[in-house]
DNA sequence: TGCAAACCATAAC
DNA sequence: GTTATGGTTTGCA
């Protein structure tokens, strides 16, 4: 039985899906409302689950977790994200994105340059991400570094580029797979900005 | 700048 | 199987 949580922290409704296998799906946003229906749109649609009034232990810190990050504070935990029900390129664009550092940002271009295939298909899939905000698809942006979209509105991808901001200065290269992915400072994109 | 064409994995039919 | 759909990119005027 997967089993769904929400919690409201301050401005934001944070909830995530989960069973005794890790997480299903994870999601923030404005309205409880909105939070639920779009985790419970990521489950599997034959396996039954329960939204409970109350979280767990184990789902409350996960959650808090999820407030860390929307902080843009650094996060050292190892989410138990359950990938093995999507397909594998989708897991291997999930899993690079993942990787991205705070502080940093790549682009869609870069990630396909990484794992295959082309930038659209993976725009398409940080659309769909599952696993928002653990899988930071707020750090993907467009090739001219211009902001690209975002599930939750571009005010809130741009809110939380801005809280991640560490003063990087240069770009860097990070080993995914047997292949480099590059990243840059999230200033890239935020000089672009009014008053960044 | 702006526009058109190429690009590519998925999901929906 | 086929088609439609993008959170893209690149090239060219």
């Amino acid at each position: 039985m997967i089993e769904i949580y929400s919690q409201k922290i301050d401005a934001y409704w944070f909830g995530i899906a989960c069973d005794n296998h890790g997480i299903f799906a994870s999601s923030f946003g404005v309205t409880q409302e909105r939070v639920l229906t779009n985790i419970s749109s990521y489950l599997p649609f034959n396996v039954p689950f329960q939204v409970f009034h109350e979280a767990s232990a184990v789902a409350k810190n996960i959650i808090a977790s999820l407030k860390s990050i929307y902080d843009g504070q650094e996060v050292s935990r190892n989410f138990p994200l359950v990938l093995t029900r999507f397909p594998a390129y989708t897991q291997k664009v999930l899993k690079a994105t993942a990787q991205i550092p705070i502080g940093y940002l790549t682009t869609y271009g870069s990630i396909a340059k990484a794992v295959g295939g082309g930038p659209r298909a993976v725009g398409n899939i940080m659309a769909t991400n599952p696993f928002a905000p653990i899988v930071p698809c707020h750090r993907v942006v467009k090739s001219d570094f211009g902001l690209g979209g975002y599930g939750g509105g571009l005010k809130v991808k741009i809110e939380l580029l801005r809280k991640e901001k560490r003063g990087f200065l240069t770009p860097k290269k990070l080993e995914v797979g047997s292949n480099q992915l590059q990243v840059f400072p999230v200033e890239y994109t935020l000089r672009f900005l009014p008053c960044h």
